[in-house]
DNA sequence: CGGTGGTTTGATGGTATTCAAATGACGTGG
DNA sequence: CCACGTCATTTGAATACCATCAAACCACCG
């Protein structure tokens, strides 16, 4: 039996696997949701943090106006809710897009787990640091690159976190609509509808419905660097 | 004479002056650099973190193919470095636009800080969740909001930081250049001087050289707004 | 077998970029 | 103190890219 749910957890960026050894297992609540649940809503009261141990979630934020902009997908081994570390409050939503096992720590628990840990300290703070710089890079990427830039950029990431995840790098289903992909890589759905065909035409994938095919991971590369 | 030369450092979203009962002043170590110098470039290995106690600066990403983007303008208060807190190399050049007084923190110090002290760790990891946030509203802004719109956030949002900074916040000199605002806000300099001037005919604002007055805050919210 | 939501395709227009040149600010040396 | 050179900014015209609107198409589900 599973006393020790988390022990199969994916370790990516962030897992508090380490921190088992100095917390009671029973202390950790686990809870599935199902697609579209809501982990979380802006303006919530922060209680803690969650380890997404399966599944798949975007985070979503908004601005006065109606203004909507995914800022992350996630997958299993992230940490979810770090937003409302600032000031006790989330600031975006958390929507699961499949069906998901999530971890929760307190927010008492986690202090604890900072008080006592320098690895988790710095598991903590060096995640963080990494999704600044992540957040840079998609910045960078959304204020300078054309679109077709931006497909392929995402593509060639995408499939390389696939592969991390010890998944085929060449095929994969995306968890995400059109929709979302369109709004998180700042472009109308129709664009990145017209986008993904021409690379399809072009040979550099193969797309139905949600499944992609990489057929040309060179092509892909040329893309990103030359634009077209 | 000062041997606590920290006791002027403006607290803003972050600042080690409540650390200071907690370490030997003299073991921190201050400098000045000058406008054009570097505080550090991306690759250079992470030594510590730095506060900036009086100056600007501006931190940029680099990407293979030349392309550029300004994250960040730094103001006094704010912590520099964190980007290195991830796997112990700098990603981000920092360049000053002023002449600067840099308050420097190393890497053991700064450790022995967060294992000492709960104020500090939350300081922190409050200020790295705040960035976060920051960043992913620049996202959005320069994914869903035209032109005009980013110019009037970025000077609304300017006009209320020089406020909170107990300046002006009608008549200000920005510290960095056209090219340097275009880039931020992921235009090009000829389209944000344009705009520049729209704004300055619609009787919004008035322009000469970097200063900037506000005429009309209200016109300027509603440009936020309504767009144009 | 309709119906619905999501996706694709087509035609058009607007916004911002690009290229090019003019203008202006600023610092240096004569 | 002014002339000159350099760099930054502005202005103009043409173009490209992407968004928008509209309609057709398709997968999925009751």
């Amino acid at each position: 039996m599973q006393d020790t749910p988390c022990q199969n957890c994916i370790v990516k960026p962030f897992c508090f696997a380490r921190a088992l050894d100095l917390l009671d297992y029973r202390q950790l609540s686990h809870k599935i949701y199902e697609r579209r649940d809501f982990l979380m809503r802006a303006g919530d009261d922060f209680i803690g943090v969650y380890a997404l141990r399966s599944g798949a979630a975007k985070s979503i934020m908004t601005i006065e106006g109606g203004h909507e902009q995914i800022l992350h997908f996630h997958y299993p081994g992230e940490l979810l809710g770090t937003d409302g570390l600032d000031n006790q409050h989330h600031v975006n939503d958390i929507q699961f897009l499949d069906t998901s096992n999530v971890c929760f720590f307190s927010a008492v628990q986690l202090d604890e787990l900072l008080a006592k840990s320098e690895d988790i300290r710095h598991s903590l703070i060096s995640a963080m640091s990494k999704e600044i710089t992540e957040d840079h890079k998609n910045l960078l990427n959304v204020s300078q690159l054309s679109g077709a830039q931006r497909l392929a950029r995402f593509l060639m990431d995408h499939s390389k976190q696939m592969s991390s995840r010890g998944l085929s790098p060449n095929c994969f289903d995306l968890v995400m609509s059109r929709t979302d992909l369109a709004n998180y890589l700042g472009l109308a759905i129709e664009t990145l509808s017209r986008l993904l065909n021409r690379f399809q035409r072009a040979g550099v994938i193969k797309v139905n419905q949600r499944r992609i095919d990489i057929l040309d991971h060179k092509k892909l590369h040329d893309h990103l660097t030359t634009d077209t």
